[in-house]
DNA sequence: TTACTATTGAAAAAAAATTGCAATAAGGTC
DNA sequence: GACCTTATTGCAATTTTTTTTCAATAGTAA
């Protein structure tokens, strides 16, 4: 599909005197496959499920390529582990995380990367990425287990 | 010291039907003399060097108490385990970790706050907590492994 | 094609967090 | 204060997540 992150990362891996192989080729794609967040487990599960037998000590050693490299972020951290999502493509955004129904919303404002890059620019840090995560009980939910 | 996060802390307990335990309060205490980020680890050394013997198991049970009750939060996920600071009676803040050497300085904005307040107000969500975190290559450390 | 060595899968290990259980103790009632 | 109910504790075992080890494989440059 789309060919930039496979070049993006293709160049990435070389410039890092790494070697580009189909396994990390085939994680990467799988991932922008995915327009949602997922973990680990999922991720080994949906490349199983076509076929592929990539064991997830690659999945392990290939996600942090891929976010070093800018193409994926972690999001957060719920239920004891690590939630990932692509980010190349994709305009910076905020998460809104329901604390009942665990359900994850997605909104920007540029006030957010404003305060980043005044930040950055303020300390001279080479800025790489940000998160900002709002959580609390949505409409559906307050009330419930919302004090 | 501070008695009012004791307070906050034992109406909390009651109010749930639970039992205020000399555990409990210990933990709480200890938290709240620690003026930085902490994680599990590290507060039960702390409380074991002073003496107190506590298992591991009620820090793990204990912790998801305070943050339910606004007292302490999550405030990263770095090295395979979640980091905690306590929030009562601070304003709310952001957090820049450099990659590298993996400082972690603590700032705030007001647009922050404006930002969630307005998005919470929009969907009508009963905002608990927000979490800004901004990762980069701090001015000493650019250069080096930030690309 | 050859040589070098990074990468792989599988299994083991390490690390983090949760759970089961018997003993203890909080806190309400008499 | 004694008694009762049951939540909480420490410990150990377990589960879950992530990392590491290692022999076999396979990229990549010469």
């Amino acid at each position: 599909m789309n060919v930039s992150e496979i070049e993006i990362f293709r160049d990435f891996i070389k410039k890092k005197g790494l070697r580009y192989t189909p396994e990390r080729e085939i994680i990467l794609k799988e991932i922008f496959s995915i327009h949602d967040h997922f973990d680990v487990d999922e991720l080994y599960l949906r490349l199983r499920n076509k076929g592929h037998r990539i064991s997830k000590a690659s999945i392990y050693r290939t996600l942090p390529l891929l976010i070093e490299c800018g193409l994926v972020q972690e999001v957060y951290h719920e239920d004891g582990h690590m939630h990932y999502e692509h980010i190349y493509g994709h305009e910076p955004h905020a998460h809104f995380r329901c604390l009942s129904c665990r359900r994850v919303e997605e909104f920007q404002d540029p006030r957010l990367e404003e305060v980043a890059q005044e930040y950055a620019q303020k300390y001279g840090i080479d800025l790489k990425m940000t998160r900002f995560e709002i959580l609390g009980y949505c409409a559906n939910c307050r009330g419930k287990g919302g004090l």
